[in-house]
DNA sequence: GTCTATACACCGATAGAC
DNA sequence: GTCTATCGGTGTATAGAC
């Protein structure tokens, strides 16, 4: 069923898709509109998806998971110093939102009604980042406890100044936010 | 129009809609839970929001941000300390969302599709928070540059750590980053 | 694999009795 | 001020030709 076009093909299907439910949630994008910008007519979304809205939302979720990892949570896995792998993955995550002009997908469905057994896999998910992160805290020097807690802190922080820079409209705000948190590893590592 | 009891009625019924907003957005609202939670039918609601769905989540809204603003940000203007003063909008935000366990209904809205009118005003009610923020911490001494970020990340920090917190289904993770929050503005003016 | 046409439920909203 | 009944529109989803 994949030939090689159609790899491509769906790789912008899925593009096109994401844009819908990032802007509109999952509630707020109807089938209209996913047909409209996929070019496509209602009936065929189907042929794609058979599952319908429910289906595009849990591949979207599990492409954006796939997505963010490869961006950003891989890079704690390099061969460099610890902090210098922090920074990277400060990067990554920084690229994967598209320097705080788009929204992260895991975010906006997560919030949603996708269902319980979504939230679930989603919370796991972000706890497993965390643990890595904070694994690679510890490895900068930090006991475990403070590691712990330099891992969340560091998820809200890139969670939150995009939360509110989105708000005020200002993706500047989000931007210098990762700034500081590149300064603020650097520093701690000099 | 408005009787005595009527005032308490109005504030127990926008309590009932808050929650169908809250948790399910506003797309994902409809007025059949938002007629069953308040015990009313759905042609009653007309009677108390003739502009429908759109009037209520408007008046949500405004009373969101009056709420906060009573809770949190008008602690800023006490006679006392700046440092003191910041600490009690944290634990004024803490209560506000009740300690994590809530969303805040301005970030909830905010993202959604209330139309540009409402984002703005959303947007011009976060920049003056942010500005009087700044000015609370450039009473502590902070240079203005400085202050202006401490506001940003205040904020960030706190909507942050909301967001992952509820995201993993662990209000306490709230807890705790404002905790931190609070021993960080204690020592820096110890 | 895409289309047109359509089924059918539910949405937001209104009419009008009480 | 609340209700029942109902409207028109749109939402998701399907049937079936091509």
């Amino acid at each position: 069923m994949a030939t090689i076009r159609s790899v491509r093909s769906r790789e912008t299907l899925l593009s096109s898709l994401q844009g819908v439910f990032l802007s509109k949630g999952y509630e707020g994008a109807t089938l209209t509109q996913l047909a409209r910008v996929t070019g496509l007519g209602k009936a065929s979304l189907y042929h794609h998806f058979p599952g319908g809205k429910a289906e595009m939302a849990q591949v979207l979720l599990r492409d954006a998971v796939a997505q963010l990892e490869q961006s950003a949570f891989a890079r704690l896995k390099e061969n460099r110093p610890a902090a210098e792998r922090l920074r990277r993955f400060v990067d990554g995550f920084d690229a994967y939102v598209d320097r705080g002009r788009r929204h992260c997908l895991i975010a906006v469905l997560g919030q949603g009604s996708l269902g319980e057994r979504h939230n679930e896999m989603i919370a796991e998910q972000f706890r497993d980042w965390q643990r890595r992160l904070a694994g690679v805290y510890e490895e900068t020097g930090l006991k475990p406890k403070r590691a712990e807690r330099s891992a969340q802190a560091l998820l809200a922080t890139l969670y939150g100044s995009l939360l509110t820079a989105r708000l005020l409209g200002e993706p500047e705000q989000f931007q210098r936010a990762v700034k500081r948190q590149r300064k603020s590893l650097q520093d701690a590592t000099a």
